[in-house]
DNA sequence: CCATCGATGTCCGAAAACCGCGAGCGCGCA
DNA sequence: TGCGCGCTCGCGGTTTTCGGACATCGATGG
């Protein structure tokens, strides 16, 4: 491939760990995840880009993304939901993630739930990989995903931060319900 | 992938069958073959730049490299000798396609001849297959490789237009010395 | 003299393995 | 009987692996 994308890298704190966050020059979202997998989602970058394909220059804030972050571990949960992402994937993935986005914050749903919504009720499995593969953690919200029995099954970040997020959401919007 | 190459699309006329040109805006050729194996040039285009990579924008004379095909076939056979080049391909074809540009007009060489020159001695049959992979057909004169006794072995285009190619770089040049 | 074989790089298709699941079944335990 | 736990197996998209084909040629053995 000839081209080579021009990405914004930058890094912000969470309560759970630090956060990467790549953008483009436009202003959309092209992939988050925790610096403790940087190397893991370079490699996701280098499958869908190429390896020569994309490059990451350091940025502060770019096109806002990392305060809409901070916005959203702050407790302003909905920050995350108008921002604009783009990725690749394959067919399938973008159904699944077009459709993790639909779960309303502080919702959870079962990966059969998930299979049913994008028509195809028996690739229930195939979701959880398409969910491992989501380039864009937490906004689009694979962590809102449990297995049919509630459980918390598994999570990329690790169950725990899983549980944090989930916690998060449910907790803040307990106490705007109230 | 994001962006999508434009490239120029023209064809012309030969003694011997239609050419298809591919062209960038900045006047490099980026491939070259006959009509008849247009199908199979396109597959070319779309593995090394991708399905959604490129476009083809129909154009006349691009680059003036129409021309100087066409000058090439008249009888002016240094015309495509200074003629830019730009092409993907692994380490290894690229290699190949170099040391095929070194090859003297009206001169042949042999398989094992070219893989001793690119320093794999052994690699005699990879040079074949690359060989073979030539996007720039003429131009890159993959026609000018030659079984070790001499035999036409094979050619992309049909042998019929690796013989006339020969003939046609051999006459001309006799011509000229006489 | 002729047939066979091995080395070499790349692509392609087929097949298998991999999983962030879930339903069904058997079993142990009150 | 009734419940819960854990094992097994089928599910289906994606990735990985593997084998074969090929624009050759020189060495070997019959």
């Amino acid at each position: 491939m000839a081209e080579t994308l021009r990405f914004l890298i930058d890094k912000t704190d969470t309560p759970i760990g630090e956060l990467v966050i790549i953008a483009d020059r436009d202003g959309h979202l092209r992939a988050v995840d925790w610096t403790e997998h940087e190397g893991r989602m370079r490699q996701l970058l280098r499958l869908h880009y190429g390896a020569g394909g994309f490059e990451l220059d350091p940025a502060r804030n770019p096109g806002g993304l990392t305060e809409t972050m901070r916005t959203y571990f702050s407790g302003r949960l909905d920050a995350i939901d108008a921002l604009s992402v783009r990725t690749e994937g394959t067919p399938f993935q973008r159904d699944v993630w077009a459709a993790l986005r639909d779960i309303p914050c502080g919702a959870t749903v079962s990966y059969s739930e998930v299979a049913k919504r994008i028509g195809r009720p028996a690739a229930v499995r195939a979701v959880g990989m398409a969910n491992g593969a989501n380039p864009v953690g937490i906004v689009v919200p694979c962590h809102r995903v449990v297995g049919a029995n509630g459980s918390l099954t598994g999570y990329g970040g690790g169950i725990e931060r899983k549980r944090w997020l989930l916690d998060h959401e449910s907790r803040v919007r307990r106490a705007s319900t109230a």
